[in-house]
DNA sequence: CTCGTTGTCGTCCAGGTGACGATAAAGCCG
DNA sequence: CGGCTTTATCGTCACCTGGACGACAACGAG
C-alpha cells in the first residue's frame, strides 16, 4: 500500500459588506509563483492542528479578529494535480463571513492586502476563482435558509441594515414592508433589544440581535 | 516555508434505495486498524489524478458500474490529527447515488462488502460515522430541490417508484395523489416516455425519464 | 410648522400546499 | 363475464405564504 504525501493547505474567503458591496478579503503575493497577483489568504496545514483550527488561525492572522466573533465554515476541497505549479497541493476552502472591518493589514507573507468587491475583481491566482466563487454561492444560497446574514452585521443592528446586507449579498432590491415582515415573522430569526436608533434617519428603528434560530422557518427565497 | 506532506484520502459513501430502505454500501476491513469493523470504502490518491477522478475510480472499483451512471458529488473533508492512528490522514468525503444494485463483490483491500440499512448500522470504523451522516443529511437536502432523486432510480420509472425514493431517504410517507401533481407539475423534472407500465399492479402508469431541470421549481419540501 | 425620510402595519390577490373525494384502468378470482 | 382489489390520476376546497402596494407614524432639517 502506497501513501503518497501531498501538502495540504487550507485558503479562506472572507466576505464582508462595505458600503452596500459584497466585498473579499484579497492579498497580494508576496513570493513566486504569481508573485504580485492577488489572492486568497490562506496557508499550510500545520501537523498538530486540524482544519477548522487552521482556518480559524489564518482568519487571526489575516484580520486580527478574535476568534468565534466570524462565521466559519467549510465550502470543498481542490485537488487537481497541476493546480499549483511547484508541486501537488490540495486547498480546503472556508467561508468567512465577518462584519464590516477596518481596513486589513498585511499578513507576514502577503505584500498588501485589501477589500475587493466581488463583482469587479482582478485576476486572481491559482485558481482561486472558482474557489471565490463557489464561496460566495454557499453564502447566497445559506442567507436564504440560516439566520446567516447577521454575521455580516454589528452585535445590535435594524432591520433595514440587515436588509442591505441581503441586498448587497444577492445583488437585488427589496420591498423594505415585505421584508420587514418575513424577518420579524421568522420565529428565532431577530430578538428586539428594547432600544432604537436614527442612525440611518427617518423614523427611529427598533434595534435587534440574533436570535437562537439555526435555520429560518419560512426561508427568505431570492 | 514548511511544507508538512499529509496523506489524502477519499472516502465514498454509496447510497441506495433496497426494498424501501435507503442503504449504504459498507466494506468490512481486512487489514489494521480496525481489523475486521464496517467502513467507507476508499483509497489513497493518486499522484496524477484529481480528487473526482479518484472518487469516481474507487466507486468503480467496489461497485463495478461504468462511470457517469451514478451520480457523483463531494461532500465535506475531514482531518483531525488523531483520526487515523497510524498517520496523519485528510479525507474528501463524496456523495454517490446509486440505483438498486447487485449485491457488491468485496474490492480488493475488503474482506467483504454489503448494503447496510442507514438506521440499522454496525459500529464503523474511524471517524466514519461522521462522515456518513453528513452525507445522508446533504442527500436528504438535495432531493428537496434538485431532481437528484431520480438517481436513484432505474432509466425510466414511475412516478409511484419516484415517491417511494422520497419516503425512503425521508423516512415519512407522502400522499401519492399530491406528489404526482407536484412532481409532474415542476417544470423540466419528469419527461413522459409515452410507454406505460403495470409492473407495481393496478391502473398501468405513465413511464417518464428525468428531465433537463438541474433544480427544482417549486421545491419538494419535507 | 412643513417637508422629506425612514420605519411599521394593513390590505389585496395570485399561486402553492395539504387533506381528501372521485374516477379510471388494469389484474384477479369465482 | 362481473364484481372486487389495487394502483394511477384528476379535481376540489380551505388555508397559508408571498409580492405589490397603500397608509400612517415618528424622527431631523430648514
Amino acid at each position: 500500500m502506497s501513501h503518497p504525501a501531498l501538502a495540504v493547505t487550507v485558503d479562506l474567503v472572507v466576505l464582508t459588506v462595505r458600503e452596500g458591496a459584497l466585498c473579499v478579503l484579497l492579498v497580494e503575493r508576496g513570493e513566486e509563483p504569481f508573485l504580485g497577483r492577488w489572492a486568497l489568504p490562506g496557508g499550510f496545514v500545520r501537523p498538530d492542528e486540524d482544519l477548522p483550527g487552521a482556518a480559524a488561525r489564518e482568519l487571526a492572522e489575516e484580520t486580527g479578529l478574535p476568534r468565534g466573533l466570524v462565521h466559519l465554515e467549510q465550502v470543498a476541497t481542490y485537488g487537481a494535480p497541476d493546480r499549483d505549479p511547484r508541486q501537488r497541493v490540495v486547498t480546503v476552502c472556508y467561508l468567512a463571513l465577518a462584519p464590516d472591518l477596518p481596513v486589513p493589514r498585511a499578513g507576514t507573507d502577503a505584500a498588501d492586502a485589501r477589500w475587493a468587491p466581488v463583482d469587479d475583481l482582478p485576476d486572481l491566482a491559482f485558481d482561486h476563482d472558482v474557489l471565490l466563487a463557489d464561496a460566495v454561492e454557499r453564502a447566497r444560497a445559506k442567507l436564504e435558509y440560516t439566520p446567516l446574514a447577521t454575521a455580516f452585521c454589528a452585535e445590535e443592528f435594524t432591520v433595514a441594515e440587515l436588509r442591505r446586507v441581503y441586498e448587497a449579498v444577492w445583488g437585488t432590491a427589496l420591498d423594505p414592508r415585505n421584508f420587514h415582515r418575513k424577518v420579524t415573522g421568522a420565529a428565532g430569526f431577530l430578538e428586539p433589544t428594547g432600544a432604537t436608533t436614527t442612525r440611518d434617519g427617518g423614523r427611529p428603528a427598533t434595534l435587534f440581535r440574533r436570535g437562537t434560530a439555526t435555520s429560518l422557518h419560512p426561508p427568505l427565497l431570492r
